[in-house]
DNA sequence: GTGAAAGCGCTAACAA
DNA sequence: TTGTTAGCGCTTTCAC
């Protein structure tokens, strides 16, 4: 069933269907009603392929998301189907398990399904896929890899902003020691994290000790090894900041497993604010990064490049802020 | 950039470029490896769309899910999603927020994009969309809807075996009344699990008393407002048993809310076993349904389905266990 | 206001 | 072993 078909059963050309199908004006009523009254009746639905292969441009974008059992994606997700959706776009997504290669098929996927652009939350990302991509002048949106180019643009975290009010958040309370688990250990974004939590400290006139800082992987058991490390301490900290709040939980659960209490013992402050923290025992004191914001800006800057592909990218920023719950409390004196 | 640019360059046909790439044997090694070398320099992808208005198959299949801040979706989707990889297919998602015109929408755009098969999980099932999938010959595999026919598949979720588990493990506790709290009202998924409940409390010898079964909508805040109205009850029950895990959790936050302990006060039985579960204060004891072996069997009719996709489908099953952890225990003697 | 027809990039049957 | 070619279903220009 085509639009020949269609056609045929209304009595006019597929030029004509055509024009029905696309909402274009200058058709008579009467005879736009007879192709629609076809349509329905035989449950005709276009065949895209034909569309994308006839105009160059699937109207669809790829997603490709490191991780979907953290809740910060599910959350992510929702939103920006939402917007996909409402603009009539379709979203495909991919989901890389922290494995470079992974990342590299998913593009491959996408430029042989033609996407418009492709949103990268991930940071295992290596050149030579971002190559292809340019060079095939699909626009590509990272988040805070801090670079742009023709076609390229970014989403920067700024975690300095949410990181300064924890910090001052933890000082207030009078926590002099506080240590941080990152995530990976390679990835840039990873360490753009990391220091801004040296810089912060040194800001707000505290020392970031090299030994209370430790690498996780943003997901619970990494925030549980790095827990176990700084438990293992002869000097612990007071308080402890996660790259994520996954990191988070994990430490959480780490202290404890040992007796002790967050956050009589030790305070906890997460990153992303995911649902759940609301609900943990205690709730997480975290810095909430807006999923929909978020959607919001990735789904701005692929239309923004999506009509000129290599245009010069740009560079956006979403700023994070401190939720106060209760996994954070006084120091713990010694 | 297309085949005929590759062949140019390469010195050979089109035709012999498409051979290459679909790894055709009846091409000379040298020429093949000259395609293949122009390939790469051009960094050249081939046109999916193309291939897709030639062969009436894009290789695609759809994946409905209602809710994907349920973690027991991404679990599932990541499961799927690694099929799909592993046997070159695509999937294309899309989430309904369980709304029934985000299922028409969904399936709309799944008939547009002529995929090759629908894995449906929601519950929220019109005929009107269903019958516009069988009426294109698109394959449909449902989730405990029980019903199959031409082109349709359909996996029931034996609710029934971890549901008998699940009441004499609470039987042998000395739970007696023992309470539901079930999904949305309406879709007939909910009621085989009520259903299910209500013939399990029977068989073993135990009153499915009706103040005791309450509905929720399979989240949070749905188990809270169900469990509400169950400790409102002037003779309330030891133990509850939840439609999913979202549902055990919000009724396990009432109670503790209400400065009441679980297990101590009452008992608590999920469904789902998501990763979540494991982690809460007390962890969940939970009738498990695995993620990567649903995912498989949804695959399984997929394929069987897509090479004849009006064949007769077939009805598949998936069995639940129970998971004991610390939300249940001994009865409350009143 | 409507139709005829070319062509998007790929595949496969057929020819050489 | 390789090339020629028709055609998948749609859009769009041009003609009427």
């Amino acid at each position: 069933m085509d639009m020949r078909d269609i056609a045929k059963l209304a009595g006019v050309s597929s030029a004509t269907v055509s024009r029905v199908i696309n909402g274009f004006n200058n058709v008579k009523p009467a005879t736009a009603e007879r192709v629609r009254r076809v349509i329905a009746e035989t449950k005709f639905y276009p065949n895209s392929s034909a569309t994308t292969l006839k105009h160059g441009k699937s109207s669809t974008y790829g997603l490709i998301i490191p991780d979907i059992t953290n809740p910060f994606f599910p959350e992510f997700i929702r939103s920006f189907e939402r917007i996909m959706v409402e603009w009539d776009r379709d979203m495909f997504m991919a989901t890389t398990d922290f494995h470079a290669s992974r990342v590299q098929q998913s593009i491959r996927r996408m430029l042989i399904r033609k996407v418009d652009g492709v949103a990268l939350l991930a940071s295992e990302i290596e050149t030579e896929p971002i190559e292809a991509l340019i060079h095939n002048r699909v626009p590509l949106v990272t988040m805070d890899r801090r670079l742009t180019g023709p076609g390229l643009s970014d989403v920067l975290i700024d975690y300095g902003s949410g990181m300064d009010e924890a910090v001052k958040h933890l000082k207030r309370l009078k926590h002099r020691r506080i240590g941080y688990i990152g995530g990976s250990v390679g990835p840039t974004i990873s360490d753009h994290r990391r220091d801004a939590f040296i810089a912060t400290m040194k800001d707000n006139g505290l020392k970031a000790e090299q030994e209370l800082i430790r690498a996780g992987n943003y997901r619970i058991p990494g925030g549980e090894t790095a827990m176990l490390e700084l438990l293992a301490l002869s000097h612990r900290p007071t308080a402890v900041i996660a790259a994520n709040d996954l990191t988070a939980i994990g430490a959480m659960r780490t202290i404890q497993k040992h007796g002790l209490s967050v956050p009589e013992d030790i305070s906890i402050v997460g990153f992303d604010d995911i649902e759940l923290a609301d609900i943990l025992h205690p709730p997480l004191t975290t810095l909430r990064l807006s999923r929909s914001e978020l959607a919001g800006i990735f789904f701005k800057a692929l239309e923004a490049l999506r009509s000129e592909p290599h245009a010069q990218g740009q560079q956006y920023a979403i700023r994070s802020g401190l939720v106060v719950r209760g996994s954070t409390g006084p120091a713990h004196s010694e």
